[in-house]
DNA sequence: CGGGGGCTTGAGGCCACTCAACGATAGTGG
DNA sequence: CCACTATCGTTGAGTGGCCTCAAGCCCCCG
């Protein structure tokens, strides 16, 4: 326990263009894009929030650290996912690169001009703060009072629901990632997988541990549980 | 002796009556009052969200369940504290009162047809769902990586924050209420207050055990964590 | 290619849970 | 007003689920 998670210094992004967007009848909001190496920080909690980001490819973890490093991770952010969204002016947690990352950026500036005077865009605002919201309250639920087995079956079928792939789910964490997710550590993580593989509940793949197929959702949903 | 160390208190959040009244010549929210004996629920999860709430006096907790009847508590409700709020149409949690409890009413849609019109309305929505999300994800590094010491020394913390009296600490709600907020059992809360009052680091003064004063808040801050 | 990180598996330990008993208090009804 | 009961809180004894520590294999990846 306690075992400080060293990252790397946060590099330059690897690549930055600018992209100019008009959004329909609403003023042009500055947009560009930039990609983050794996295992590199993207922003670092209490920062200013400069930008909010979205995912093009890869993976983000949000997450938060005791003074022993001690790791909650809040939420993955996926292809798609906005994050960094912050109504303070600081960021409330550390970001990093699951994988290799593209990430689109706005300026945060100008998307609260944006919001300001278009009621339709204040309106998204806050309807992705109250799914952000929602997330965390089913998380909560999760980490305050479900065992290891159905914390590991939920997340599984988190990611089943979110990740793109028909057939083959390719996890882009590790182990230890997924057990800092749902408040467990990783040896607990993997025997949850082991146990859930020889149960047939699902199947590995590739050489690496990280590409899984479920083969029977519904036993799997019986490891979580219903509300 | 013991020199009571003021603590700044935590402003209150928006009040209904501010936001109903700040929209100036646009119709007042339409206001009512309802009291809820002590147990009794206010909503169900689910249940359309046809009201926003203000504790007036008493206090509330909301909470989710798993069919097997762990719970897990999201939140304390204090005096002056809005919930209910929710941007979908459905609560997501179950209310009840914590004790015999007073609230203030407004109608949901009366308060979206403000926000369409006003955007500072709109505005203190985005920030009362602002603190809402941070108070959870705060409360997930709590649930998923504190120990039941720091656990309950954070609550301690948290509630000599948030409840108004100044030297003496009433808590409303009960062990069990405690635990099921902090992801323990009840004898664990209870075994952790002892150490703390063996420790000399508070004190029991009523019949209840629920009138607690904290002797030292120092050395309480030692057994939660620094971020 | 060589080193190191990721994953699994086993053995043992500990923290929080379970089960239980008990006293105190609040709520209920006669 | 007083039993009567249910609820609340504390404390002890014992258990167990998850953690810790360790070893070994595989696969990247530099």
């Amino acid at each position: 326990m306690f075992v400080r998670i060293t990252t790397d210094r946060r590099p330059r992004p690897d690549s930055l263009s600018e992209i100019g967007i008009a959004s329909g009848s609403n003023p042009i909001v500055s947009l560009s894009e930039s990609t983050y190496r794996r295992g590199t920080e993207i922003y670092g909690e209490k920062e200013p929030a400069r930008y909010v980001y979205q995912v093009t490819t890869g993976a983000v973890r949000s997450y938060k650290l005791l003074s022993d490093g001690r790791r909650q991770i809040g939420a993955f952010h996926l292809s798609g996912d906005i994050f960094g969204l912050e109504n303070g002016g600081f960021h409330r947690f550390t970001t990093e690169a699951v994988v290799d990352t593209t990430v689109r950026l706005i300026r945060r500036e100008s998307l609260e001009q944006t919001a300001n005077g278009d009621a339709v865009v204040a309106r998204s605002l806050l309807s992705m703060t109250t799914s952000n919201l929602e997330h965390a309250e089913n998380h909560m639920l999760l980490l305050g009072r479900k065992t290891s087995m159905e914390k590991v079956a939920a997340f599984l079928l988190e990611m089943d629901k979110r990740l793109p792939a028909v057939g083959i789910m390719a996890l882009p964490m590790s182990r230890r990632d997924i057990a800092d997710y749902l408040g467990l550590t990783l040896e607990t993580v993997s025997r949850a997988l082991s146990h859930l593989h020889e149960q047939g509940v699902l199947e590995f793949i590739g050489k690496t541990q990280r590409e899984i197929v479920l083969r029977d959702r519904v036993r799997l949903a019986e490891f979580d549980l219903p509300a």
